[in-house]
DNA sequence: GATTGATCATAC
DNA sequence: GTATGATCAATC
C-alpha cells in the first residue's frame, strides 16, 4: 500500500478516523500488509504507528504535531471495557536544563495539547492484540477548566524543576499532569540544571496526562456521565 | 485495582 | 544518544 497523503483538512482527518472505528488491529494491519503482534511487550508503539499510517500522518521522527499543516496531534488511548482509559498518556519530554526559559503560554506541552485527535483502542490485556477494536475518534481541545488545571500543574512542576532541580520530581505531583521517567532504562542520563544553575546528569523525564484526566475529557466530550 | 517508576522498538 | 510511538510490571 502506497503511503497515504496527509489529510487536507481537519474534517477529512476526522472522516478518515471515523472510517477506522470498529475495525480490529489485526484487520487494519493486514490492510498495510503487516501483522499485529501477539502482545505489546516488545512493540509498545505498534498501535500508534499503525494508526499514523492509516490516517496519513507524517513519519514520526520530528518534534512537531503529527499533522503539521493542521496543527493536530494524534494520540491512541487504551480503554477498558467501560471506555475508561487504562493508562496514562505520554505528552512530551522535558528539557531539564531549560525550564526556567519557558512560560506555559509557549511551552511544548501546551502546543501539543492545543488540538488532539484521540483514537480509543480496546486496551484490556485479556483481549488478544489482533482482536482489539478501535473506537469512535474524538477531536479535542482543552476546555477553559481543563486548560486551567493543566496550566496550574505545568507551572508548579516547571517551577519546581527550574528552582530545585529534577531530583525533587516524582510521579505523585500534579492533578492532571505528572512527571515520570521517559527513557530506555534507569541508566539513561541527560544534562540538567540543579537549583543553583549547576549542570549535572539526570534521569530523563516526560510529562504524562493522568488516566483520571483523560477519563474526564472523554466523558465530557461524549456527553457521558463522569462515572 | 490503581499508580509510579522502568522499560521496549524504531528512525536518524 | 535523541526523538518518535507508548505499555509493562513492581509496588502501594
Amino acid at each position: 500500500m502506497a503511503a497515504l497523503e496527509p489529510p487536507g483538512s481537519e474534517q477529512e482527518l476526522y472522516t478518515r478516523a471515523q472510517g477506522l472505528a470498529g475495525a480490529t488491529l489485526g484487520e487494519l494491519a493486514a490492510q498495510l500488509g503487516q501483522r499485529a503482534p501477539a502482545d505489546l511487550r516488545r512493540a509498545k508503539g505498534f498501535t500508534g504507528h499503525l494508526v499514523e499510517q492509516l490516517l496519513g500522518a507524517a513519519a514520526s521522527s520530528r518534534a512537531e504535531p503529527d499533522f503539521p499543516a493542521l496543527g493536530v496531534e494524534l494520540k491512541t488511548l487504551p480503554v477498558g471495557p467501560s471506555g475508561r482509559p487504562v493508562e496514562s498518556t505520554f505528552v512530551c519530554t522535558i528539557d531539564l536544563s531549560a525550564m526556567d526559559r519557558f512560560s506555559y503560554e509557549d511551552c511544548w506541552l501546551r502546543r501539543k495539547l492545543a488540538r488532539v485527535l484521540w483514537i480509543p483502542v480496546e486496551g484490556s490485556r485479556e483481549i488478544p492484540v489482533p482482536a482489539r477494536r478501535l473506537g469512535a475518534p474524538l477531536l479535542w481541545s482543552p476546555s477553559s477548566e481543563e486548560e486551567a488545571v493543566l496550566r496550574a500543574d505545568w507551572e508548579e512542576l516547571a517551577g519546581l524543576i527550574a528552582r530545585g532541580g529534577a531530583e525533587l520530581l516524582h510521579g505523585r505531583l500534579g492533578r492532571a499532569l505528572q512527571v515520570r521517567p521517559k527513557a530506555a532504562g534507569s541508566w539513561s542520563r541527560r544534562r540538567a540544571l540543579d537549583g543553583d544553575g549547576v549542570s549535572y546528569l539526570a534521569l530523563p523525564r516526560g510529562f504524562y496526562l493522568r488516566a483520571s484526566f483523560t477519563a474526564q475529557l472523554v466523558c465530557r466530550s461524549y456527553a457521558l456521565p463522569t462515572r
